[in-house]
DNA sequence: AATTTATTGTAGCGGGTGCTACATAGTCTT
DNA sequence: AAGACTATGTAGCACCCGCTACAATAAATT
């Protein structure tokens, strides 16, 4: 068994669990191995982290490329209507759940964090200027303004505000009558 | 000492070291005294995070009354660039960095973070409505869109995504222009 | 055939975790 | 004055943590 191999299953353990909670012993045991053989083929557990980190960022790339629509939207409402309903989906929930876990990582500067959000937010960004209208205006810059909408939506999800978001979506014209 | 003299001292040491990670024996040296009594005052963790949560939702709401401009913004610019210049201040960062800590718990279902959070954005959201321009057309619904945006550029920024989040800005008129 | 190298198991170390048992001193009530 | 209640210190338990020392096996290399 080797790195390669190990990696998807510790990635199915950490979806479930929890990144900063994962000890090795845990890690070891859904991936069919020992905390001895993490530590031998990894060299110690934040090089783990680290790596595993990195292949989460592919995961997510992978999911988002099999969330993308055939076509793209007509209309911004329309795009980020898509984005939130695929936030929704529950085969992207412990992406979200971890998601929000390496954003707080990163914002207490634990060391890979930042970069994996990094990594992960400029994927979501090129996959967002992909599903704009072909005739926006500003594909470039409505990309990153409805990112920064819609993560802020997420959020406040996430901690109860769901009318808060729902509301706020209803205020905005997200940019499009102008 | 009672639980009410200990808050404040526990509260100090989570804002510097973290929420997730604290345990109860440097917690205590934190606070002045030992593991064996703040199990008796509290009962067990559990309880005491969930009271500590609570008192730093109070500390934050305090924090943010300190840190309000005493006139009102002229234009919802100039509004997202009051509240987003608090985020930069240097004494609100543990706070940000605490933040993000309680989304991260809210959204992996631990007890009592997503109450926290709700109420912690509660008050921003009120502190944001009173900020608006008293001319604004829609200061209910503008204050909510304008709270997705700003936490989802702030998280933008936790990730290094500074220049997408300050690009988000340029390309929205934050539904000033109509 | 001898030797090195890669991979794995077993056992354990030092330290941290939440929490508890027990004793003690002071204070308050009857 | 006697007993009850409150607050606190000391010591420790059972368990989890990352990591390592040592040994064994098997494969590859010389």
């Amino acid at each position: 068994m080797s790195k390669e191999t190990l990696l998807p299953l510790l990635a199915g353990h950490v979806l479930e669990h929890g990144l900063g909670g994962a000890s090795l012993r845990p890690l070891a045991l859904a991936a069919g191995t020992s905390d001895r053989m993490l530590i031998y083929h990894f060299g110690n557990k934040e090089a783990l982290i680290a790596d595993l980190l990195a292949y989460l960022a592919g995961l997510y790339s992978a999911a988002l490329e099999a969330g993308m629509g055939e076509t793209r939207a007509k209309t911004r409402q329309e795009c980020v209507a898509r984005i939130l309903a695929l936030g929704r989906d529950p085969a992207m929930q412990p992406f979200l759940v971890l998601w929000w876990e390496i954003v707080a990582g990163a914002s207490r500067g634990v060391a890979g964090y930042r970069e994996a959000g990094h990594s992960m937010m400029a994927q979501l960004l090129e996959w967002l200027e992909g599903q704009l209208p072909i005739d926006d205006p500003d594909p470039v810059g409505g990309a990153r303004y409805l990112l920064a909408f819609i993560e802020g939506s997420m959020m406040l999800n996430v901690v109860g505000h769901t009318r808060t978001a729902r509301e706020g979506l209803l205020a905005s014209d997200l940019g499009g009558q102008r």
